[in-house]
DNA sequence: CCGATATTATTCGAGACAGTACAAAAATCA
DNA sequence: TGATTTTTGTACTGTCTCGAATAATATCGG
């Protein structure tokens, strides 16, 4: 059985803001013994985990072992399983924004720049060495999203963000002459979206990625002929 | 750590086929003392529960409460915890199929079926007693699929019966003259299974009804209107 | 009525789980 | 050097987990 997380009890015995503090880049050197581990490493690796298996099948221990930190320093550095979770996702959508934010904007044509943006996606949910890790959002969006209101806010959020960024995408393909003025941009949004979505799941079921790029492909077709 | 499933080891040790044996409808006096659960309503709340929380956060007694059945009872009719969750999952498809097979064949013009399909859709997705349950294949496809080669391929299999039902669809609509023949009907198949993807994960993001109906109608539009 | 059969109910056990307590270790500051 | 601070490593707790073994119960065939 899920438990709702209950904010208050929980809230109330934790201590304040505790949980890593990354080091200052201006290094005012630390005070006593040394880390063992680099805090973003380790996270990374904790992020691999939580995409392979999600955050119900994978234990502590696990996460213990593939950071090389063993329980007491995870709860030192991050906190809770769920607040690791958390931070992992955050991290997750940091590196897939960072790696697409420049390419909705660039200069090149509409179907170009969305076909650069879909091979970064498939990149992101092809790759892993056990297997295709999917889009960690989708992921997050099927399991923990419903009971816990915090993790499906920072959910919600992701899915709109991917949304507006294609729709300013799509705004400036308007602006450019790339598509009608009487094209629905939000529509086509969502479609795009959807599109990224469809691929993530089925990534994930290890559709190769040929026939990926032959339904983004189509999807482009039908996108980039909206009138 | 999630186990890859040994299916060797597992089968030897498994009473070959065993497990649920549905009684005949023409009953022939089933012999010992009688079942005090339902196997089919039995069934349908486990395959609630698993759509809640997912596989690895539903434990069996979480399963045992929510059927009525103790634990060996649930053992003898479904076996373990895995295949209960497989049976679960066809159970599902055989639902969501007699809910929109008729629909995709139906005679109503291309947009109106199409409609049709979707409010099904979101009905399943949107309701629950506790959360909206979303889409079982999507669900699945996010957590056990990767690492179970035998729900994969169940999953592949429901997502693709999805494809083909839109493009049967497409392909009627096309011999109707709703849409022309140039219209690429394997992509509009996969746009639409898209939409049902994108509302389904948003769906468990809890994004209310309406705003997925606009999604839906948007994507309708374009898809409608496709060349 | 008695035996066979199939289910239920109780209980157990070995292991995994999340989280914590505590002492040893390694660094800085004085 | 010695005191302080932070992290590490080990061990522990109580709970939950799955699966199985056992015994009690209820129906049917004869």
């Amino acid at each position: 059985m899920v438990k709702e997380f209950n904010c208050e009890m929980v809230q109330k015995n934790r201590k304040p803001p505790s949980a890593a503090k990354i080091d200052a880049p201006g290094a005012p050197k630390r005070r006593g013994r040394p880390r063992a581990y680099v805090p973003d490493v380790a996270l990374g690796k904790a992020l691999d985990l939580f995409r392979r298996d999600g955050f119900a099948a994978t234990s502590l221990d696990d996460l213990s072992a593939a950071t090389g930190m063993n329980r007491p320093s995870l709860y030192g550095a991050f906190g809770d399983k769920r607040e690791l979770y958390i931070k992992s996702y955050q991290r997750y959508r940091d590196e897939a924004r960072a790696a697409m934010v420049d390419i909705f904007r660039a200069e090149a044509p509409l179907r170009e720049r969305l076909a650069r943006i879909y091979a970064i996606a498939l990149d992101i949910y092809l790759s892993g060495d056990t297997g295709p890790r999917g889009c960690f959002t989708v992921m997050t969006a099927g399991s923990e999203a419903v009971s816990d209101p915090d993790i499906r806010a920072m959910v919600v959020e992701g899915l709109t963000e991917l949304d507006k960024a294609f729709s300013i995408c799509f705004r400036l393909a308007k602006e450019r002459g790339e598509l009608p003025d009487s094209a629905d941009g939000t529509a086509l949004a969502h479609l795009a979206s959807a599109t990224i979505h469809t691929i993530a799941i089925r990534a994930r079921a290890r559709v190769p990625r040929k026939e990926l790029e032959a339904i983004v492909n189509g999807a482009l077709d039908v996108i980039c002929a909206a009138r």
